[in-house]
DNA sequence: GTCTATAGGTGGATAGAC
DNA sequence: GTCTATCCACCTATAGAC
């Protein structure tokens, strides 16, 4: 706010570029170039914003993360539904398939060997952010009797985000969002209480 | 075998080559140049068996799913219990694992966007021939009393294939093979006929 | 904050000698 | 089949003017 008050809404609209380019090609298939010609500046500008391209993907993930953590409070005000919650966080992955893209982490996932090492933690902290929650939704879920599930609820919550991760990239390359939700219902649907 | 007899041996091993930097970097952050250096060429002598990265790409995927279809055809022939033979496919992304590496086609889903269409077409070919062998093994094994599921075959194996593939890359960023091994029992512990 | 200009490197691919 | 040499496009990044 002190001085360029622009200065954010530009490093945020390099940002949504940035992001919306690794969840369609992956961080090692988009340059500064591709970012510059779209936001219609010069590459060199970029460099003033994000002196590094590692820098700005890890920014990149931890904007992805407060996003999360954003959803995720707000799914945890609207419901006290355990399995509505589940549904609720498996639509953040429906809609990223709607938008035509592929969750963020999950492309990074793949391409992990080739991050800079403060990606590559960042990305392991998004994941146990993801594991975590769940961890919570399902463990009180099945106190108060309204999940059904055995054995520990950090390990199924590692397989619901492999699960829907996995889900996620393969309906991308399906170009079918449907193919997802079909995937996330039958995942969902074995921790209802049987009746 | 008419002629230049090494010549698939050095196509093979170009591939072999080709195939851990796809399972360890990805398609896009592996070159000619990776592949020469290792083996001890030019990149020039690459274009000869190769012309085209693309080209090469496709084999790869091919070479991969026919690698997968004979292992396969050996679960089928070494055990008729379905739950032996699902443990038996999930091993197969355990040993990928083991090897340092992830699902070679799983990382190439996450770069689909970005690769020539018949690698497109060749990948999500690869998916299916999963998807199919699944869904005999699920529909056979139920059928005979050995599996325990309800809905479609094809959309369970769909889950598999998902489930495996996603925990395949995150215990990969984990570089913990044991975490994919736990996810992927709990994961098919849930087929298992209630006594 | 954005620009021009440029450095220094690497990408896939080709021509032509051997 | 493999080599040298080369092309041209692209990459990340920096220097310095405006």
């Amino acid at each position: 706010m002190e001085k360029s008050t622009n200065n954010q809404s530009t490093s945020q609209r390099i940002l949504d570029i940035a992001e919306r380019l690794v969840q369609t090609r992956g961080y090692n298939s988009f340059s500064y170039g591709d970012i510059a010609a779209e936001l219609g500046v010069t590459k060199a500008s970029l460099h003033y914003h994000f002196p590094s391209k590692g820098g700005l993907g890890h920014r990149l993930i931890e904007r992805y993360e407060a996003t999360l953590l954003a959803a995720l409070a707000d799914i945890d005000q609207g419901t006290n539904d355990p399995i509505s919650k589940l549904r609720r966080y498996a639509d953040l992955y429906a809609t990223v398939l709607h938008n035509n893209r592929m969750c963020c982490c999950g492309v990074l996932s793949a391409e992990y060997g080739t991050l800079p090492p403060p990606m590559q933690e960042a990305l392991r902290h998004y994941f146990d952010v993801n594991e975590r929650w769940l961890a919570v939704v399902l463990d009180s879920g099945r106190e108060a009797g309204r999940l059904n599930f055995e054995r520990e609820p950090v390990e199924v919550a590692r397989l619901l985000v492999s699960s829907l991760e996995g889900a996620n990239m393969i309906a991308y390359s399906y170009g079918d969002p449907k193919r997802f939700e079909r995937t996330a219902e039958l995942l969902l649907e074995a921790f209802e209480p049987k009746t």
